[in-house]
DNA sequence: AGCCTGATACATCGAAATGATGTATCGTTG
DNA sequence: CAACGATACATCATTTCGATGTATCAGGCT
């Protein structure tokens, strides 16, 4: 999950690690501030799988002094500008860079699925801030699968709370869940009809002719009615 | 966080392990499926701490529980029924019971405030399930604690997004991320009002009484103009 | 009758994420 | 010029997750 965030970033741009956690936070808005036991080790992972490079700053060129204990890492940079010369000193900084592996793994791990787990939400939310990466056919894909994703717990929820007799905050609880799911799935509706009409444009009038430009590999089309009063866990805020 | 969902469901009566599960995705409707890695070992802290006992049964009289048709478990009725005699085998399960001292500490969970960490709404979602073993004025302070903490949210989030030039999928996953907390802060709304009614009852046309009604200790009521357009982590389903 | 599936029930594993804490450097401000 | 906060990397114990393993038993199918 984490590693598909830090490629998609890298992928625009080379950064270091305090800068990815920067812009998860300020641009993705996703991951309200990463924790760097999250960070670090999913960069060493990316890093030891081979999907990124560091090419490391700092005012000399790095070869950092495995040796010796060295728990902060790069006394490098400030040996350096001890040593006398004035260059670019800073603070010594792993820069990351993606390689020809990393992108494919990120192209895998975009398309790949990641069925439902514990919080599909953010799954998606990171999905669909990297859309611009996919196949128009994949991204219409993702779309169609949130959606029924979406439908399929509209659909459990119901079978609860209608029979169940909840305490007064529960049941409040559960209908405005329910209520914003509804919500997600009329914006995904919307999501999905620009989609269609950015992938078969000129003809917007010509209903029949539509049918063979999507090739999209999706299923029956679950889209039938919602219902109403369920739970679900998310969204619940 | 699991802690506090388990005491609150053996606070109202004891259950075994798998139950606990089978409640919390049915019943509360948060931790869809909460994995068993992450409930035996929350089971057994529970346990070395002395929040809840265990009353292993093993076919001993394990307090019927009648009246629930219970669709899983209570083999044990039927087996003890079928060897006649007493002293059914059964399978061995573990019966938790919470203790005084589970009791306490459940009532420190639920009141304490467990800062916005990684997933708020769940924490959130979780204690107002709850929120009928609240005191009146700590019920309101989770509300309007609750309620803060979305505003928040959509300020910050509001310093983003308006500038930011980003690409369309972004753009609608942030517009529809605010939206959606400005639907969970017009509920809240609806909650806090409803509960400021339910507390002082009445006399619900005199305005310049309710004043001293409320007691609460909360800090100068952050109502005040939420924004539009931003991003924001969770409900971005 | 015999077998297989599936639900119930507890347990443990490795991988991941989290929050906390530690170390170090740099720029700003009072 | 010293305190402070932002930048930057790193590691820790604890929690959670997903997968997998072990049992027991009911009920269906052949």
């Amino acid at each position: 999950m984490l590693d598909l965030a830090i490629l998609g970033l890298l992928f625009e741009q080379e950064m270091h690690g305090y800068e990815i956690r920067r812009r998860l936070r300020d641009e993705l808005g996703l991951f309200a501030n990463i924790s760097f036991g999250s960070l670090y080790p999913a960069l060493s992972r990316l890093e030891r799988s081979g999907a990124v490079t560091v090419a490391a700053s700092g005012g000399t060129p790095v070869a950092p002094i495995p040796s010796t204990g060295s728990l902060g890492g790069e006394r490098a940079g400030l040996r350096a500008r001890r040593a006398g010369s004035t260059l670019g000193t800073k603070r010594s900084r792993k820069v990351y860079r993606i390689t020809d592996e990393g992108r494919i793994l990120f192209e895998q791990l975009l398309e790949g699925d990641e069925p439902a787990g514990a919080d599909d939400a953010r799954s998606f939310g990171l999905r669909l801030a990297f859309a611009r990466h996919l196949a128009p056919s994949a991204r219409l894909a993702l779309l169609e699968r949130r959606r029924a994703q979406l439908t399929r717990r509209l659909a459990t929820d119901l079978a609860r709370a209608s029979g169940e007799r909840l305490d007064v905050y529960t049941r409040s609880l559960v209908e405005h869940s329910t209520e914003a799911t509804e919500h997600d799935i009329a914006w995904l509706d919307r999501l999905i009809e620009a989609e269609r009409l950015r992938q078969a444009p000129g003809r917007p009038l010509d209903a029949a002719a539509t049918l063979e430009s999507t090739d999209t590999g999706d299923p029956g089309d679950p889209r039938s009615g919602g219902a109403m009063t369920s739970t679900s866990p998310s969204g619940a805020s």
